[in-house]
DNA sequence: ATGTTTGTGTACCGATCTGTAAACTTTCAC
DNA sequence: GTGAAAGTTTACAGATCGGTACACAAACAT
């Protein structure tokens, strides 16, 4: 039971998952491509849920991680690092393995409110809303938080289209109302 | 094999893959809730994907008749209606079944490109925009296909939204950001 | 060396998946 | 009435689902 062997077990569950969806992607699939046995995996994880979970708990740490220093990395202003977002946005949809936002996803697949996969994608959303709303107020904005929300709809509509589309533009377009929006916000 | 027989079937479905999604939706189910016996089924439909198909078009035509019907009933200039679109919206994240977007979440479902349920659910995407597009121009935005691209992304973003925190709230967020894109638009 | 603990893989469980073969019931032409 | 055609049901096939019992192997303490 070594706990690098369950790291590597999250990382690879999330590629599979990634690509094939979470109903679709049996656990004999990922012990398969893990080369671990399902019993082994059972070990780490009682249950498929839980082990997608996990798969949820490093996908938002390394998303938001990546996201927020890319942000840093192109301005160093709250105003600037909110106009960068579709810039790096569109990296992230020009990637060769994207396929959309993983917590969409996961909460297309469960649906229910109560379900705890749908509640973990959920909190993602909301911190990723809680740190523009941060931004947003350090940039003087006149309601950060709507303007976060206003945000928040454009990069989801973005990335749902960018994913349906196979293609970037969306990022161009998000990009172009999100300046508009943004300067409308900051007097 | 009577034709209302397969209509019956067609509605039937829709809400049973809306309310609990796709895989997670067995044709045993389908065979229980509708009571017509799973070799029936197959009379009509030579697999499940053609089912989906069908369920498929006949939500594209539902939805965007509806759509298009409501943004009428509402205002009768280009430019009016428009800026109904998030009133609508509104009415329909307010309704009691509503659950997001079918055609994003078979597209979630079933990611491959070359997929017929991804590619059909792009070509109903595809047909919106276009008719935004159309009342874009009418209404005189300088670049029309631009605007309807950008309440494409404002629209998809309040629906996954909305979907996800179980509110309405995302209608008014995007109704207010749309007004904006539509006054720097049409000058 | 020996007993114990810990971890692993094989081989399987019952349930469910999509899809079908074969028997039966209805419909309708003549 | 009788035979063909169409539609339906029961019952099942073969595969796969999530999950586990059990035998075995490695590591460790004594």
């Amino acid at each position: 039971m070594r706990p690098n062997k369950r790291a590597e077990l999250i990382r690879k569950s999330l590629e599979l998952f990634y690509r094939n969806g979470f109903h679709a992607t049996g656990m004999d699939l990922v012990a398969a491509e893990t080369g671990v046995s399902k019993t082994s995996i059972y070990k780490h994880f009682r249950s498929k849920e839980e082990l997608i979970l996990a798969v949820l708990q490093l996908r938002d740490e390394d998303f938001r991680n990546w996201l927020y220093r890319r942000l840093e990395e192109l301005a160093d202003t709250p105003r600037g690092q909110l106009e960068a977002l579709f810039d790096v946005l569109e990296e992230w949809f020009g990637q060769p393995g994207f396929q959309g936002c993983m917590f969409i996803k996961a909460s297309a697949e469960y649906q229910s409110g109560k379900d705890p996969i749908n509640m973990q994608s959920a909190e993602h959303k909301r911190l990723l809303q809680e740190h523009f709303a941060a931004l947003a107020a350090k940039a003087g904005a006149a309601d950060p938080a709507a303007l976060a929300r206003q945000l928040m709809i454009l990069k989801e509509g973005a990335i749902v289209l960018a994913a349906m589309s196979h293609s970037a533009a969306p990022a161009k377009d998000g990009r172009q109302a999100a300046l508009a929006l943004i300067k409308q916000a900051v007097r």
